[in-house]
Formats: structure tokens, sequence, C-alpha cells
DNA sequence: CCCTGATCATGA
DNA sequence: TCATGATCAGGG
């Protein structure tokens, strides 16, 4: 595939973003040659890394965002035929050990979730992956009113880590964050503590938008074109 | 295993 | 029908 040079500043990742728009998944895989499969069954992430490889975005940077010298994070979601969330996104890992002296000032959530360049794409399964398009890209920073959301809900679930209750956690809590297994099968476990303070393994968690909060994004921003 | 990118698919 | 819990791929 072709590689993309790395946009210099916000407003030239802002006019790559909006040069996409209305185009199918498959005109831009074919425009860097990345192969495409039938459908994303064993490729889950592959819109994401399609669009993260369009728009430039720094390969390879772990814990950092994806245009750390631009102090933004890319996230693509799927949205139905009215521009709605079909799922939840991922934020990063719940840290389940190591947690004295974490504020959701110090927080990855907080972090990530500063500044993000949310890029819809049409996700309903019904559609050939090859058609489905891409919309305008929405670059978003929490108001205080949403961040405040957020820092309930992140304080409520790490309070219950800190407690050592991760196995009382469920996915319904939390109005707009929430905390879900995340990793590459029911295998896979890291360590954590009861209750008692004694270390136990556990299935790795991830905290997720809930589709209720990034409605509201989506839906705040289609009423500015308006 | 940890973390990146997420969506799948089944039970309620 | 739909959200929760489970899962897929790949690099380090």
């Amino acid at each position: 595939m072709k590689i993309q040079s790395i946009p210099d500043n916000q407003s030239e990742l802002m006019q790559r973003a909006e040069s996409i728009a209305g185009y199918s998944l498959k005109e831009i895989a074919s425009s860097i040659e990345l192969p495409m499969p039938p459908d994303l069954k064993k490729e889950k992430g592959w819109v994401g890394k399609l669009i993260e490889l369009y728009l430039g975005a720094n390969a390879g940077s772990k814990a950092e965002r994806d245009f750390a010298h631009l102090g933004i994070e890319l996230k693509t979601i799927p949205v139905n035929r009215l521009g709605l969330p079909l799922e939840t996104t991922f934020v990063s890992v719940a840290p389940l050990t190591a947690n004295h002296g974490i504020t959701w000032e110090s927080s990855h959530v907080k972090y990530k979730l500063n500044k993000v360049l949310w890029i819809p794409v049409e996700g309903d399964r019904s559609l050939p992956l090859s058609s489905r398009r891409i919309g305008l890209p929405i670059l978003w920073q929490p108001s205080q009113r949403q961040e405040l959301q957020l820092k309930q809900d992140w304080q409520e679930l790490m309070d219950m880590i800190v407690l050592g209750q991760i196995e009382k956690i469920t996915a319904r809590q939390g109005e707009y964050l929430q905390i879900r297994p995340k990793a590459a099968n029911g295998k896979a476990l890291t360590q954590a503590f009861n209750e008692h303070g004694e270390p136990i393994m556990t299935r790795p968690r991830g905290f997720y938008l809930k589709k209720q909060f990034t409605s509201q994004i989506l839906s705040n921003y289609i009423k500015d074109f308006r």
C-alpha cells in the first residue's frame, strides 16, 4: 500500500478528512492500494486502519494519540442510515492495578478524549463493505457538561476497581462510560485484586463510550451544519 | 501478555 | 431487536 504523509497541522488534517467524505471504502482503499476484505468478520479493525493510513496517522506509536503532534485522537465510528452510532466506542484499557493516586485529571480516558477527530462511516451490515461511504469528519472536544458526565462515571468505576470489586462491574453501569471485557478471547487473563486485597486473575477490561453519548456528539454537529 | 484498531453474535 | 460479553488481527 501507499504511505501517506503526516499532516503538519490541524487544518491540513481536517482538509484531508473532508476530502474523503462521500467516497466509498473501496475507492479510498484502492487509492492507497490497501487490500479489502470481503467483510469485517476477520478484520474488525480494518476500517479504522484504512482511515488511519489515509489520513497519515503516526503508525506504530502505541500509548500516544494518533496525531500526537496535534494532540488529536482519531476514531472511526460505524453509523446507521440516520447517522447514529451502531457500536460503542473503545477508549482505553482499564487499569486494574497500580491505581494509587490516579485521578480523572491524570487518567488515560481524559487524555484520549481531550480532542477527537470522529469519522462516521456507514456500518449497516446489510451494506457490502466495499460500498459503505465515509461521512463528514467531526473535530470534537468535550464540553464542560460532557466532561463532568464522563468524570462521574469514571470515578464510580475506578472506585470499584480500587476496592477490589472488578468482578462486580457490569457494562450496565455508567451513564456514558462503561467497562467491558477487551481481549483476544476468554482465555486472556491479567492480574487484579479482590475485595480482600488478594491478587486474582481476571479478563482484561476496557473503557467504552456508550452509544447514547456518542449519539449526542454526532447529532449536535449535524445541527451545526444545517 | 499488552495495546492498537474495533465489530461480532448470542442471550434476554 | 439490541446491548453485553466475547472475539479477530497484528505488532511489540
